[in-house]
DNA sequence: ATGCCTTGTCGCACAAGA
């Protein structure tokens, strides 16, 4: 099965896109974040026309996320556990049935971070504290168990066209990359690492100073995986040409293949 | 160095993004 993630930056500007990504790439699952929407707002019919389940966290303006999925979403949990003050729509969850057992799969747009010297940089680390705890605690579960999304981190030099001009960035400071270093090492894959090492591999490039045109992007929206699911690791790959498209996102889909 | 774009908002400029 096909499991995706997209920043998809406000599913009302990208409504048209994202149903044309999910007929062209047909993912059995897709993680959606930047919906930019409340719940009641979201365009559920059109994607449940295609043929999915949509589970939402959404919020007013900013963040929020979306689970697709082709089977039924079991027990959905919405938010981060860990901090019952923060308001911001970051998280969801949710269990797939499969014919070879269950999987799980979080959704995740963890905070940008910027600028480095406001709250903006601890509320990063912190979620991240969070994220990090939340995940220790299903890997217990000892199931096939995702964590998918935008993690606003950008992991090494290599996963920026040009490292040198991030150092003052939240995305790429020490304690955010040091933080989703003990993330994967408490025994989570990253899918994409583990199918490629090809140079210049990016997930996001800004609308701003012709930077798709310069290939200068960053990789920071990833795929964790169990060892339960990474056992069932059958490929990956990044849609990068949707950035091409009109109107695009400036994120785009990255996505695993799972022989469950 | 800053802003460069893009989105959403009780818009008509501004915040937030990365």
């Amino acid at each position: 099965m096909k499991i995706a993630t997209w920043n998809i930056n406000g599913v009302k500007a990208r409504l048209d896109t994202v149903l044309a990504w999910l007929q062209e790439a047909e993912p059995e699952i897709a993680c959606l974040q930047e919906i930019k929407s409340v719940d009641e707002n979201f365009p559920r019919e059109a994607i449940e026309e295609l043929g999915y389940n949509v589970k939402t966290h959404g919020q007013k303006s900013f963040n929020g996320v979306a689970l697709l999925s082709n089977r039924p979403l079991e027990d959905v949990q919405r938010g981060l556990p860990g901090d019952d003050s923060d308001e911001q729509a970051r998280f969801i969850e949710g269990t797939v049935s499969t014919d070879n057992g269950v999987v799980r799969v979080g959704c995740l747009y963890l905070p940008n971070g910027n600028p480095l010297g406001t709250e903006k940089f601890p509320y990063k680390l912190g979620w991240m504290d969070r994220l990090i705890a939340h995940a220790k605690r299903r890997l217990d579960d000892e199931i096939p168990y995702l964590l998918l999304g935008d993690y606003n981190v950008i992991p090494d030099p290599m996963d920026a066209k040009n490292p040198e001009n991030w150092g003052n960035d939240a995305l790429f400071q020490p304690e955010s990359r040091q933080k989703f270093r003990t993330l994967t090492h408490l025994g989570f894959t990253e899918a994409v690492r583990a199918c490629t090492d090809a140079p210049e591999t990016f997930t996001f490039w800004d609308y701003q100073a012709g930077a798709w045109q310069k290939n200068n992007g960053i990789r920071i929206d990833h795929i964790l995986l169990s060892p339960q699911a990474s056992d069932l690791m059958a490929g990956c790959g990044i849609d990068k040409h949707v950035r091409g498209w009109e109107k695009p996102s400036d994120h785009v889909p990255v996505w695993v293949n799972l022989a469950a």
